[in-house]
DNA sequence: CACTCCTGCTAAAACCATTTAGCAAATGCC
DNA sequence: GGCATTTGCTAAATGGTTTTAGCAGGAGTG
C-alpha cells in the first residue's frame, strides 16, 4: 500500500514534469484526440491517395494535428521508410574558394523548396575523410549525395557501395554519370567573341595559360573545355594571341607579375584572363603603368567573382552560374532524369572593362 | 505447386538482389555472428562502463562488427536515445558575406572532430523561414542549435520551445545567453594603437562612420563595440579624427567616393577604415590621386577579407577570427560551460599598408 | 545446508511512424 | 434472401537500436 502510494505520487510527479518539458506530441496523441486509430491518422496526414477514410475522419485528424501542433518524428519516419528528406552535400573545400557559398546557397534554396534539409560535409580531398563523410551520410539515411568539387580538379571516388542517387557538382566521375557543369566551352567562345566584337582582332594577351590544365591532365573537364572554347573561337575568327602568359595558380600576384613583365616587352590592346583574380592583378599592373581600361587595354575574364564588381571600371566577365549549379544539382538529385546531367550556360556579365555596344543577345 | 515454385524462385531472386544491394548489416547480424544477444552487442559496442560482460564477449563482438563492417543505423539510434550526433547551423545568410564560409568551415571542422555532422539552414532573416528551419532541425532530433548572424544586425528569436543547447554565433539574443563574439572592443583599440605606434597622431580619417550603428540601434553589439574601442583608444591617447566619413553600406564604391571627395578638401596622412571593402575603395581613390601607400597615406582596416591580401601593398587589418568563432560555437554547444559565451581576440594581420616596426607581440 | 551476493548474460519493452492484412458493417445485385 | 463487393476503419507487424528488469548458475558466508 505504501509502495503503491509512492508509485502513484511518482507517477504524478512525472506527469507534471512532462507537461513542463512539453514532451513531443506523437501520432498516437493525434489519433487519440481525433478518436481514430494511428493507422488512420498516419494515412490521412501523409496524404495517401487510395485510402477510403471518410471526409469526416480527415477533418478530425487534421484538426487534432493542428490543435496539438503535431510534427512527425523524423527519426521514426526515417527508420520506417528509409527516407529522411535529407541530402548530403559533400565537398572537398567549403571555404577555400568563394565558389562554395554560391553552390551551397543554390543547393540550400532548392532543398528548402523541396522540403528537404542539407547536411554539409567537408573532406579536404582526403580519402579517409571522404569515406567517413559518405558513411556518416549513409548512416543517416540521406536520400541523395552531392559531391561538389570546389577546385574542379581531381575526381574523388570513395569506393563504398552507394545505393542512393548521386550527383557530381562542378566535377565528373566515371562511377557516377550525372554531373552538373558550367558550359565552359561556350564560355570560352563567348569571351573571345566579346573581344572580337569590340574590335579586338590583334594584340591580345592570354593570361593564365597552363599547358597541363589545358590538356586535361587533372581531369578537370571544365577548365580544359574553357581552353578548347577559346582556341576554337580564335581559330574560327582567324585570330592568334600576341602572347600566352603561363602560370599555375591563378592568383592576383601572378596576374600582376606577368602583366608587368609583358608590358615591358610589348603592350597589348586586350587581355583575356582565365579568371578574375588574374584580371585583378592585371588591373594593378596596368594602373601602375598608367594605362587606362578599357581605352588603352580591354579586359575580359571568367568567374564573376565578387571582386569583379569592386574594380574600377568593373570587370566584364563570363560568370560561373554557381547558384544555378547548386540548385540544379539538388533538383537532379531529387528528380533524376536518367543519367543525363546538366550543362549550364555561363552568362556574360557586362561591366566597363571592354568598350562595346552591347549586342542584342 | 506452381505457385510454390514461383515463390521460392522469387525468394531466391530477392536474396540475390539483397546480396547485390548489400543490405545494411544490423546489430542483430553482429550479435548472431558473435553468438550473443543484441543486448550484449549493443552494450559492448557503445562502450558501456558498468556492464559485466566478459573480455571474451567483448572480443567476439568487436570481431564480428569489424568483419561485417557494421555501422549503426543513426535513425534507429536517434529514435531510441533522442540524440542524433547532428547539430544545426541556422544562419540568416550563407553566401552574402564571405564571413559565412569561415564560420561554417570552423564549425564543420569542430563538428567532425566530435564525430558530429552539421545541418546547414538558411533563413534570409525571414521569421517564417526561421521557424521552419528550427522546426525542421528539431524534427530531426538535432543535439544543438547554432544561430549564426552573418550580418550581425538584428537578433532573431523564433518563439518556439527549444529544449536543447543553443549558441548564438556572431550575434546575441536575450533568450539565449551564450554567444560567441569577436572582441571588437579590443580590436578597435588595437587599430588606433597601430596607427599611433607608427607615428600617426594627427591627420587621421575615420572611414565608415555610422551614427546609428555606433549607437547600437541595430543591437549589433559587435559593431558598436568596435566603435567604442576606437573612441576609447583615441581619447586615451588624446587624439581626434581629422574627419569622419559616414556611410551606410560599407562597400568599395562608398570608400572610393568618400575618399575622393575628402582628398579634394584636405589630405589625410592616415585612414582608419571600418572594413576592408571600404579600404579597397580608398585604395582606388588614393591611387587615382597619385598618392602612395603607406608613405603618403597609411591605412588600417578591419575584417581580413580575402581582398586584403590581394591589394598592393597588402592591407594591414584587424582580423575577424571566423574559423575560430565557428569552431568555438560548436565546442560550446557540445560542452556547455554554464551560460558563459566566448569573446575571441581579433588578431592583427600585418601587411604593408602601414609602415612600422612590428612590435614584439 | 540455507542463504545471500555476484557474474555473465538475455528477453522483452520502448522509441514513433508506416504499412500490411484483414474485419465488420453497409451496400449492390439478381 | 443470399451472395459478392465496397466502405471505413483497425490490430499488429515492422524498422534497428537502447535499456530495463531479471534469470540461471556459481561463489561466498555463517
Amino acid at each position: 500500500m505504501a509502495i503503491q502510494n509512492y508509485r502513484w505520487r511518482q507517477h504524478e510527479a512525472d506527469e507534471g514534469h512532462q507537461r513542463l518539458q512539453k514532451k513531443r506530441v506523437t501520432l498516437a496523441d493525434v489519433a487519440r484526440l481525433a478518436g481514430l486509430s494511428t493507422t488512420a491518422a498516419s494515412m490521412i496526414l501523409t496524404g495517401r491517395p487510395d485510402t477510403r477514410l471518410s471526409a469526416d475522419a480527415h477533418a478530425k485528424v487534421h484538426a487534432a494535428a493542428a490543435s496539438l501542433g503535431y510534427r512527425p518524428n523524423a527519426a521514426a519516419r526515417a527508420l520506417r521508410t528509409d527516407k529522411s528528406r535529407t541530402i548530403a552535400f559533400i565537398s572537398d573545400y567549403v571555404a577555400t574558394t568563394r565558389f562554395a557559398s554560391g553552390l551551397i546557397r543554390g543547393a540550400l534554396a532548392a532543398a528548402e523548396e523541396a522540403k528537404h534539409v542539407m547536411l554539409v560535409l567537408e573532406t579536404g580531398g582526403e580519402p579517409a575523410r571522404e569515406i567517413e563523410a559518405v558513411e556518416a551520410a549513409l548512416d543517416r539515411q540521406v536520400d541523395g549525395l552531392i559531391f561538389a568539387a570546389m577546385r574542379a580538379r581531381e575526381v574523388f571516388v570513395p569506393d563504398i557501395a552507394i545505393s542512393i542517387p548521386v550527383v557530381m557538382l562542378n566535377g565528373t566521375s566515371g562511377r557516377f554519370p550525372v554531373s552538373v557543369l558550367p558550359d565552359e566551352y561556350q564560355g570560352g567562345r563567348d569571351a573571345v567573341r566579346l573581344l572580337a566584337e569590340a574590335g579586338h582582332v590583334a594584340d591580345i594577351i592570354l593570361l593564365g595559360h597552363n599547358a597541363e590544365e589545358e590538356a586535361g591532365l587533372f581531369r578537370s573537364e571544365t577548365i580544359s573545355r574553357r581552353f578548347a572554347g577559346i582556341r576554337d573561337e580564335m581559330a574560327a575568327r582567324g585570330l592568334t594571341f600576341m602572347a600566352e602568359l603561363s602560370c599555375w595558380n591563378w592568383e592576383p600576384d601572378h596576374g600582376y607579375g606577368l602583366t608587368r613583365a609583358q608590358l615591358q616587352k610589348q603592350r597589348p590592346r586586350a587581355m583575356l584572363c582565365l579568371n578574375d583574380r588574374l584580371a585583378f592583378g592585371a588591373y594593378q599592373a596596368l594602373a601602375e603603368a598608367g594605362l587606362s581600361i578599357p581605352d588603352d587595354v580591354a579586359l575580359v575574364s571568367f568567374d564573376n567573382d565578387e571582386l569583379a564588381s569592386y574594380l574600377r571600371p568593373g570587370l566584364t566577365t563570363i560568370a560561373l552560374p554557381h547558384e544555378e549549379m547548386g540548385r540544379t544539382a539538388v533538383e537532379l538529385l531529387l528528380h533524376p532524369q536518367g543519367s543525363a546531367g546538366a550543362t549550364l550556360p555561363m552568362p556574360v556579365v557586362w561591366r566597363g572593362s571592354i568598350r562595346t555596344e552591347r549586342p542584342g543577345s
